[in-house]
DNA sequence: CTCTCGATGCGCT
DNA sequence: GCGCATCGAGAGA
């Protein structure tokens, strides 16, 4: 499977967005992969989307955002988990997808081991669960997707246009349009979606 | 199965 | 101090 390159990223993060859908995260860890298809992300518009940590303008927490896209952007939230977001758009501009869920292709082993007390669809059906399973916390923030070798996309299983739905996003606050927005995109009937 | 609620730490006002 | 792009235990049905 070939790595995505830059240019995937460098580019409306809706159209990014979508065309994740399908496509293969990949975590190396001790030299193992550890690899899942995501099957769902929501995409962060930049300043203007009120539900996106940018909308408070650039901080320490949310540089990553700021940077190149093609990095991975990871937050603390709720005083323990950590989820993961990929960066979009042009450098500069503060846009990104969050990977909501991910269905588990290989080293689905070592992500039981990462979440002992989970196992089937509870392994990767959430933003934190997924980072759980694949050991991605703060220390990987700022990681270059393209160059680095600890984590990175390949590219995976095509999706039609057809079998992609969209909706609202899930647990934002924000004004009217942030909540309304359907920027939630997930693959039709894959079982490891967070939310029918 | 669904629903409620506590956990837990840090960035931001 | 407040509130958070969440999760999972426990209760009830």
């Amino acid at each position: 499977m070939e790595r995505l390159k830059r240019p995937f990223y460098e580019r409306d993060t809706l159209v990014v967005a979508r065309e994740l859908l399908g496509q293969n995260l990949v975590r190396c860890l001790n030299g193992q992969r550890l690899v899942g298809r995501i099957v769902e992300v929501e995409a962060y518009l930049g300043p203007g989307d009120k539900a996106s940590h940018a909308a408070a303008g650039h901080t320490e927490r949310n540089a990553a955002m700021y940077g190149p896209p093609g990095h991975a952007y990871i937050y603390f939230i709720y005083g323990m988990h950590y989820c993961l977001n990929v960066v979009t758009d042009r450098p500069g501009f503060p846009a990104a997808v969050l990977l909501r869920a991910l269905e588990p292709l290989a080293g689905i082993e070592q992500m039981q081991l990462n979440r002992p007390r989970r196992a089937g669809l509870e392994l990767t059906n959430g933003p934190a669960k997924l980072c759980y399973a694949l050991a991605i916390d703060g220390t990987l923030n700022g990681s270059d997707l393209i160059d680095g070798s600890v984590l990175w996309l390949e590219t995976g299983m095509a999706i039609q246009g057809s079998q992609i739905m969209a909706g609202p996003r899930v647990g934002v606050r924000g004004d009217e349009r942030a909540l309304n927005a359907p920027w939630r995109f997930w693959i039709a009937g894959n079982p490891y979606v967070s939310k029918a």
